[in-house]
DNA sequence: CTGAAAGCGCTTACAG
DNA sequence: CTGAAAGCGCTTACAG
């Protein structure tokens, strides 16, 4: 049973000391060849030999070797998100895939779900070793400032994705206000006086920051800015209903809702359809994400798109680039766009 | 600077070393007492000096550490799936997480999107040991075959889901002939003889076996099947609308539509919306998976509900509790359901 | 029955 | 400049 030899694994596996041993060179060398070395001297023969070897064996350095050894070098990066169900999620996660593969690490996406807290699952993944870096998308303000406070103490390289808060060492975020800002602008040109906001609950971090940029764009444009002109909500299609049937009881009549999210408003459009309430000729719609779906609802969405893909891609980029002590705080590069669609319509006779 | 001891890291992670230390033994002890292993004899009292150490520290083992040393135990499952924006995939990832928890393995997602092919893939993920075992969901036929090679040779614990060819030694799937069956029922029970079927396409394992599905169902009930009773199209929004125009222009004119996924439906959809065709009034439509969405379409779509969830849950579960070498090739356990919403209506006057 | 020692596959500080 | 040796944090076969 054990004729074999005991110098490498039984199974297809291949190890450093095969290509040395194939390249006649110490493991040593392979391994300052692979990491590009510049302390290294080797005849042009020698680096050949063995970058045959490597491409014969097809040999890939044993990541928990590696990762055991020494723990300088993000081989994997974690993305936390808190459900796999948003597609506003999936494109982050998209973007984040994009720079990963670039940059030849390897990203593990886990959500938090409702079956565990982020904190655990951050203390899972960052105690256990499994990944060497995160990146943290969405969920409730209420321990963002735990993980922010963990992670911080192990100086352990860390980036929140759209989160602004005070005391957040680490975080690039998307300019929630222009976007808002684009919508309310457009549907001022259309004639609308009466706008108003379901909004995400202010316990919820961006829910806050949307409501103030409402009422921010809402005062620019010269318009009266009043609290009763915001309806406060959980991110859902429930919620959007809710919030709805909420501003269709409002005085003075409503002309134009901006939803602050995009499951909010497939929930409001399908409560206006109850109510006899035609969308865009009684009431027009806009709506925050430029999802696929928007411009497969019944009527079509007007929508503005955050860059949710580029706050995926640079925040994996900044991640690898920053040292861990270093603080980031900034906004992603690319600047919201407003998709013009059937929702949103003349205001004017 | 280097007056701290060195035997211990000197950022916050905590070894097993330590844990021994504080607890007077050795740290074999503490391994075997976290693995449970039976051939340890410690007084009570000892287990009870070491728990509180790894408590009061807040000991993991390291995963990388532990990975080197034994092959034996999955740590670390990974989860492909094509994308992560068809909510279909984020059913199978969220059953596959609530095991996962339940098991105690870290489930690390991974799409092949555009970028990779999924054996390239898995083959950095298998070579650079990231993964203890694989969950293979979605993707085309193309590569099956050379995935399940690959894993095979090496002896890699492996699970396909939802794919059923030939040569496959491994996986698990959902009765789709079942699910075809009851959409099929449900219309004839309602009148409907000019039965339609938007399909995937042939190429695809399931789009074919969903084809044969159709037919068998067809003729089950005593209508007569004809191959121009199929449309084949591609999984997508387009697919589903291309569909619709094509049946459309056949004769006998469709009273109703199967359609074999949902993307294609919400498609189909559309496209009859355009053509000025009501449904259910004028014609009915029905499809697979029965998303979250299907109830905010407009009208509201009846779909038959696969064990999308159930199919990421059990795989797990399998794919933890077979050894590498045993094959397997079942059905999920439990079967499919119907929802039945708006878009499909009695055909008689 | 128990605990000390060897070794997994790498990387890098260091001796020659 | 170069290569052999030490060691990362675990687990387990094995000696006592």
């Amino acid at each position: 049973m054990n004729t074999k030899s005991r110098r490498f694994p039984s199974d297809g596996r291949v190890t450093g000391t095969q290509v040395a041993a194939l390249a006649k060179v110490d493991a040593a060398v392979v391994s300052k060849i692979l990491k590009e070395d510049p302390t290294l001297r080797v005849s042009p023969d020698t680096r050949k030999r063995v970058m045959d070897a490597i491409q014969q064996l097809g040999y890939r350095p044993n990541y928990a070797a590696q990762r055991l050894r020494s723990s300088r070098r993000i081989g994997a990066v974690g993305l936390i998100i808190p459900n796999f169900s948003n597609p506003a999620f999936a494109e982050i996660v998209h973007g984040a895939e994009i720079a990963a593969l670039k940059r030849k690490v390897a990203l593990f996406v886990s959500s938090t779900s409702e079956l565990t807290t982020p904190l655990e699952l951050i203390i899972d993944l960052v105690a256990s070793g499994r990944v060497d870096a995160l990146l943290i998308a969405g969920g409730s303000s209420s321990e963002t400032i735990e993980i922010n406070e963990y992670l911080s103490a192990r100086n352990f390289p860390f980036l929140f994705l759209n989160r602004q808060s005070v005391g957040i060492r680490r975080s690039l975020f998307l300019d929630d206000e222009h976007a808002i800002s684009l919508l309310v602008d457009h549907l001022v040109e259309l004639g609308h006086k009466k706008i108003y906001n379901i909004a995400g609950k202010s316990s919820m971090e961006t829910g806050k920051r949307r409501q103030n940029a409402f009422k921010k764009a809402i005062t620019k444009v010269g318009l009266t800015f009043s609290p009763d002109l915001i309806v406060e909500e959980e991110y859902s299609v429930i919620g959007g209903q809710r919030g709805f049937q909420e501003i269709f009881k409002r005085k003075p009549k409503a002309t134009a809702i901006v939803v602050s999210e995009f499951n909010m408003a497939v929930g409001a459009l399908n409560a206006a359809r109850k109510a006899n309430v035609m969308v865009p000729e009684d009431l027009s719609m806009v709506a925050f994400n430029n999802l696929e779906f928007a411009s497969l609802l019944n009527p079509s969405l007007t929508t503005v798109g955050l860059q949710l893909q580029h706050l995926g891609e640079e925040g994996l980029n900044l991640l690898l680039l920053k040292e861990p002590d270093e603080e980031i705080y900034q906004t992603v590069s690319k600047s919201a766009e407003l998709f013009l669609r059937e929702s949103s319509k003349s205001n004017r006779k």
